[in-house]
DNA sequence: TCACTATTGTTATACTATAACATCAGGAAA
DNA sequence: TTTCCTGATGTTATAGTATAACAATAGTGA
């Protein structure tokens, strides 16, 4: 058991379905499933806490892979845009996905302590905004709902 | 007349009351309204868009300021800190806040083509979110919402 | 075998942000 | 009035984040 989003979770069982996730969506769209990408969805996955991309650089490193800075980027950018990753703008970071599968708009509790992040699907909690904008002819393609606080933990 | 969020007002007037607003408040506060703080705060009024730290400093420099980049955040944290303007975290960039002295989480729609961000009150709009904190004992400070998308303008 | 495409490797550089310390201006206290 | 304190600004250097551009490689199908 580990902590994800400040609830304890079956942590091995999670990680082994996203790999899994991955895997079939590779094999689905014709994409390789290889090391690398494997490793840095691993990297985002061992622990719910959002990673910058030079701390998965520094992983990598130590692991004997190649890591100049578009390592990183490649890779974490490869998991944001198929979605099984996020990127946390408040904390130049990324985190792996928790919702793997479903089209959402994500919203996130994060801890500014220990950088853990909480992932929900904003769903119709940001339907205001969505009101606003069709009023504004905007159209909306994306939205991120970044909530930070404190955790139990880092009280 | 000029566009602010995608919708014309009287943007003079809109600039006189919000530099009037600054000035109001650092005379409360005893904070010195001070040209730097002032001149950076008219830049962000001067269109309704985002500024990069960088864009504000090339135009100070043109006036004749000291331009190192510590000048620019400095006035920019100082209106931020003080509400008077937001910081965009999807575009590393900065916006005049539109409810001054509103206690307030924005929202932003923010056009991905020209920058322009059209500032709301997400108020209730992430209720859903607030439950789902208070339920993991979670405490959020503050929090933000943008959505990316294009303006009628740029379509 | 060849050619094509996706992926990875590498160098260099651009963009964003802050630490740290020096200087200056104005007001309060001696 | 001088001294001291504080808030604001000036300046240098550096840290942290991200991408452009091109070279090399590996696997695939023609």
């Amino acid at each position: 058991m580990a902590s994800s989003g400040f609830h304890t979770h079956d942590h091995v069982k999670c990680v082994a379905e996203a790999l899994g996730a991955l895997e079939s969506y590779c094999q689905t769209e014709g994409l390789k499933f290889t090391t690398l990408r494997r490793r840095v969805f691993e990297l985002l996955l061992e622990e719910h806490k959002a990673m910058g991309a030079y701390d998965i650089l520094d992983r990598l490193r130590t692991e004997g892979f190649s890591a100049q800075p578009p390592v990183a980027y490649r890779h974490l950018d490869f998991l944001v845009a198929h979605g099984f990753a996020h990127k946390i703008e408040r904390l130049n970071a990324f985190i792996a996905c928790t919702h793997i599968g479903a089209l959402h708009d994500p919203a996130f509790l994060i801890c500014r302590e220990c950088r853990t992040v909480s992932e929900t699907m904003s769903d119709s909690s940001i339907l205001a905004l969505h009101h606003r904008a069709s009023d504004a002819d905007f159209q909306i393609e994306e939205s991120v709902v970044e909530a930070i606080g404190t955790c139990p933990d880092c009280r």
